[in-house]
DNA sequence: TACCGCTTGTGAACGCATGCACAAAGTCGG
DNA sequence: CCGACTTTGTGCATGCGTTCACAAGCGGTA
């Protein structure tokens, strides 16, 4: 957390270079910089100082041209002939995510994910502090759970505000996920992250993103799907499952 | 799930046609048709029969020029002045996606996410029963959770082929994830969901897909303080929060 | 049957992301 | 101080995905 920024300070803008840089990434990008910054993070907790962006690339499972092009959205922080500053680089990523402050977490739900998520340690770590849970369950309001009671959904509105919550996590059943999210937003909630299978509707200053398993499997299922259709399709052909002509 | 083939059988290869699309079909694609096969599923529910490409793109939260493309990558099943028939939709759709056929899950790692996942109802009903659960934990080997007994890691070469494991979902300390994720690919697995923060190895003809959260939260990270960024220099700028122009 | 209004399906244009290939820029050994 | 070697940063071409816009097609109606 190299910044000289003071954490928590939201109003200082970046430097006029980093704003139209920041603005530019492509949102591809920027999922893969998070990826970069955990490896870069691991490296960093072994005592590596330096890096080149074959070695960097490879850990991170995308080729050196596109990692290069990716770091080169943040500014030129590389040496010619030697790679990369591990340090300077991590900094510079958590710089441009956003990660020299902390973002405070609610969690609303806590079912079996709503627990999963609560007992988490990972996301302290990584500055996403979780704050604050909810549920409509009177019989959960005010037992902890991975060290925070949980509040009444009533409240969710003055508890977020109290503990400025930044992202707010939906862990409830499908029908009731977007009533959640209108009480989010209507407590000034602008990023959310939503692991109900429904599509919600949010306005234009709030962003949602979602994490659909059932999704998820269905794509893997498509690719098996295809796979063993080619199979199939390459042995009327006459091509084994080695790629060798049978029937040629 | 109407369809003429078995289920279970993967050797039968599509109809030439339906095979040139299945190759053909963008990535982004195939993710937004599991979107709109859930969208539709919930409308066959409710009893709708028939419905505009406007009408679902609004409900899937895409636009509607891109849901027909969607949808003309596996074949034009609308009529012109009407709308689709949801049931042929829904068939069309699973069919593409290769859900004619169940998929059989396995979850390595039964601790708080694994708990979740194995508890979930949701998977069974969308055609991918957890059949199998595995956990390098002595305690935990013989418990059942959500109704399935907890294997022995050691097992699951065994267990997997006895189960016809087509999915593997990885939910270990992130330490443990490239062994889980060799052992299962050694016993045959060709699909692998990894919850675990690690960039897994895998050969060609292994599919993994990763569902990273604090990847997540770092994207939702960088756009508040891209905004927050925004709204200082606006202010700066003399621009009001509302978009008002305070010093023109 | 002929017309009208509605919705699909898609050609074409555009924009974004990826990957290549190389000049520029640095290090290091002699 | 120089020259060989290494690695970055990026201009450019290519391909993929999105969006527009409209002709084609269908059902309903008179
Ligand atoms: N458990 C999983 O592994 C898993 C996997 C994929 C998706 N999901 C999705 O995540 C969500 C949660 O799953 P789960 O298994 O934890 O469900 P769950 O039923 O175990 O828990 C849901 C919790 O939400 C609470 N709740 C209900 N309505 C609420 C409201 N209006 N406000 C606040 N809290 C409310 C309930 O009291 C309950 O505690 C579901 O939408 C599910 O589809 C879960
Ligand atoms: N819990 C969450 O909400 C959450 C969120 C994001 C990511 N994750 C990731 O998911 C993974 C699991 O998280 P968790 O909170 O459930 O962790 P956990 O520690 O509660 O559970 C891990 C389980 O894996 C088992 N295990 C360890 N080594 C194993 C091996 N070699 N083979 C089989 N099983 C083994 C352990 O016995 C334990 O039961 C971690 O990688 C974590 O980073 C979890």
């Amino acid at each position: 957390m190299a910044s000289q920024r003071g954490e928590g300070d939201l109003t200082t803008p970046l430097e006029p270079a980093d704003r139209e840089r920041a603005r530019a990434i492509p949102e591809a990008a920027v999922a893969r910089l998070a990826v970069y910054l955990r490896v870069l993070s691991g490296m960093a907790d072994q005592g590596v100082t330096t890096v080149s962006s074959e070695e960097l690339s490879t850990a991170a499972g995308v080729n050196s041209a596109k990692l290069r092009k990716d770091l080169s959205y943040i500014g030129s922080y590389g040496t010619r002939g030697v790679g990369y500053d591990v340090e300077v680089l991590v900094s510079h990523i958590e710089r441009i995510l956003g990660l020299t402050r902390k973002h405070s977490v609610a969690v609303v739900g806590i079912g079996n994910l709503g627990h999963a998520l609560a007992n988490y340690g990972g996301f302290p770590g990584r500055g996403f502090p979780v704050t604050a849970l909810f549920d409509v369950d009177d019989d959960l309001v005010g037992v902890p759970v991975g060290g925070i009671p949980v509040n009444h959904i009533e409240d969710i509105q003055r508890v977020c505000a109290e503990r400025e919550v930044s992202i707010g996590v939906i862990a409830t059943p499908p029908p009731a996920a977007q009533g959640v999210c209108d009480r989010l937003v209507s407590a000034g909630v602008q990023c959310i992250l939503n692991f109900a299978p429904v599509v919600l509707q949010v306005p234009d200053n709030v962003e949602v993103r979602k994490v659909d398993l059932a999704v998820e499997m269905q794509i893997l299922s498509f690719h098996v799907a295809r796979r063993a259709d080619e199979a199939a399709n390459d042995l009327v052909n006459g091509i084994g499952v080695d790629g060798m002509v049978i029937r040629p």
